[in-house]
DNA sequence: TTGAACTTGTTTATCGACATGGTAAACTGA
DNA sequence: TCAGTTTACCATGTCGATAAACAAGTTCAA
């Protein structure tokens, strides 16, 4: 009488339980029940554990099945140790998830987590979330497991509370080696040896640079060996060539006017990310500059539409989503208990399109 | 004996409770011990329950503020209703988040869900989610209390199964009718007459239009309305007018080439999104056509971007950041039990950049 | 003086799963 | 045959909160 599916019993047993739980999901006590055993031979079951033999496995496994039994997650977190979800943590940034570059890395992270089985969470790293120690309190109120923080820098001193490793964290495409976090990276350095070359290969020796936010780390790095670069050139760096792009079109577009202001001389602008670098071509256009005639323009992150402006852009990949799902599965792999540090280092590359060309002759 | 903190007893205390829960946060039966009250009343004072007098309310809680007491919302969850989660339901898109268009909407959610207390969960709609009903199991296995649906369409037929209301779900800037689903959509009628308005105003008669997905249905509102302007207007549409986009750049660029070579005679070129007005703006720039003075090109987000292409893109602006957060509170409402079927719609208005100018004369 | 209605708690069952110690039954080997 | 070992499953306490039922003390009207 194993397939009991038609039987008057079997019928009976139905209308109990409905009437008893009407409308409510079937649960672990209905299971057991219904397939005659104890609530620990279904959990047993549900886990996978070796203690159950593999007839009573798949007896029970098919009346799990036929019950659409599914496990209360709530009941499951409250009694195991995990929550399986992670969150994913941004800056406080207005309007900030209308951003391709961390829209690439939350995708990366998105997907992966997905496939091995956890959910994702948005949280934003805001004054007032930090101020009630919310970032601790999400683990401690059994939110999440592990935290992936996306955009941060080194102000952001809440980090500091995880120097312990106690609560798993990973800090996605950046990385603070003061609190001794683990850290996912693109090769920034790398990156931006690419972009000097070939701007030096070219020609150009006058360079604009627009960076932003000096508070992270990957930014300083830019810098220096933009600095470096040059000097190994034997070009003399002068300070009017570098100025901040706040990361935005606007701010880009301003940043491009008081270099140009200040050094009309120079025949090539760098910009720290694609949007700065869309907001120079404008104001270049805008004041007829012609690019790449007049001035090439290079960029960094290689975002989907630096290949559809006008002129495309040329840019310097980053591995964003693979950053993202790196990190995911690395940051998971530590909550499941690996202690190993976790500092990897992706490589980038250089996409030559149509906003760079020979120095201009002046 | 109210301000007991240093008191040997205290101390006792304080060493008993740490040698038995070493490590482990605070919950609320430490609470009740060191308040010398039940747990019930301090769940009570937790949640507000008018039945606690002031003093008891204030003595708990000032025990709770100096143990650092933060509830278990697992706990909390499983005994009542809600988890205070929501989901937020996105297309299979790949690397979908890298979209200005779902990074508006989900700003909005994001920041009036933190506001009302309620945490964001993404979510993505691939074929396996939905065949393994993932969609009823998020709520069945309590991860989530509702859903916000973004990008869906006609072809979602899991969508059905909310037609009978049992579980909150929201449409965010679309409808779908067939289903009696709730929604919040900007105007897209409107934003599409305000479109036609000023083409025809400027004297375009032969209008090029880069539709996508008529499966959706705010995109076959704006073919509607499309096409009985230019009826109005005496016009008569040819078929080769329409192409379809795909809602990318490339497709845009496609698109416009598509149209171009059947109707080189088309003044303007109207596009559903910005992301396809862009990939025709680049597409005429390459081909040397020149915009405004050849074509004029319209576009439909007003997305941060198209102030900062060259030229700038003229464009309807849509309220996406408020239909999301407004999405998000009517969720919550219904969550809550309220019952009245939710339809709002929000009101659009046309951006008049440097893409558009008076028809040329050809 | 009685007792109904209020206040302000407390006791305890419950949510739904997991995990561990316990224990029949089956098996093993001398 | 019987002690010892495996195998396979069960009973139950536990996680940390909520909430309904219950209780004791107060107030107040008849």
């Amino acid at each position: 009488m194993i397939e009991g599916g038609a039987s008057p019993e079997f019928a009976v047993e139905v209308a109990q339980v409905a009437s008893k739980r009407e409308g409510k999901p079937v649960n672990l006590r209905d299971v057991a029940k219904r397939a005659k055993v104890s609530v620990a031979t279904v959990s047993m079951v549900l886990n996978e554990n070796p203690r159950i033999s593999r007839a009573t496995q798949m007896r029970v496994q098919q009346v799990i099945d036929r019950m659409g039994y599914r496990p209360n997650r709530l009941a499951q977190s409250l009694s195991s140790r995990y929550t399986r979800v992670l969150a994913v943590m941004l800056p406080a940034l207005r309007h900030g998830f209308g951003d391709a570059y961390f829209g690439e890395l939350i995708s990366g992270v998105c997907d992966r987590a997905g496939k091995l089985g956890y959910k994702v969470m948005l949280e934003q790293a805001k004054p007032d979330f930090v101020k009630s120690h919310e970032h601790i309190a999400i683990y401690e109120r059994r939110y999440i497991d592990g935290i992936l923080c996306l955009g941060c820098n080194d102000r952001h001193h809440f980090l500091a509370d995880f120097t312990d490793r106690r609560y798993p964290l990973i800090v996605v495409d950046n990385y603070l080696e003061q609190w001794g976090l683990d850290y996912v990276v693109c090769d920034y350095r790398a990156g931006t040896d690419q972009v000097m070359n070939y701007l030096l290969q070219l020609g150009h020796r006058k360079i604009g640079f627009i960076n932003a936010a000096p508070e992270v780390r990957t930014a300083r790095d830019r810098l220096e060996v933009f600095e470096q670069r040059l000097q190994s050139a034997e070009v003399q760096a002068r300070p009017e060539w570098i100025d901040d792009g706040q990361f935005t079109e606007q701010g880009g577009a301003a940043a491009a006017e008081r270099i140009l202001a200040a050094a009309p001389d120079v025949t090539a602008l760098f910009a720290g990310n694609d949007k700065m670098a869309l907001g120079a071509m404008h104001y270049c256009s805008r004041r007829g500059i012609r690019i790449p005639a007049d001035i090439s323009i290079i960029g960094f992150d290689d975002m989907q539409q630096a290949a559809f402006v006008n002129p495309s852009l040329t840019s310097v990949h980053l591995p964003l989503y693979e950053a993202g799902a790196l990190a995911c599965e690395r940051l998971i792999e530590r909550i499941r208990g690996k202690v190993d540090r976790v500092a990897e280092v992706l490589p980038t590359h250089l996409v030559v399109r149509e906003s760079t060309a020979m120095a201009a002759q002046r």
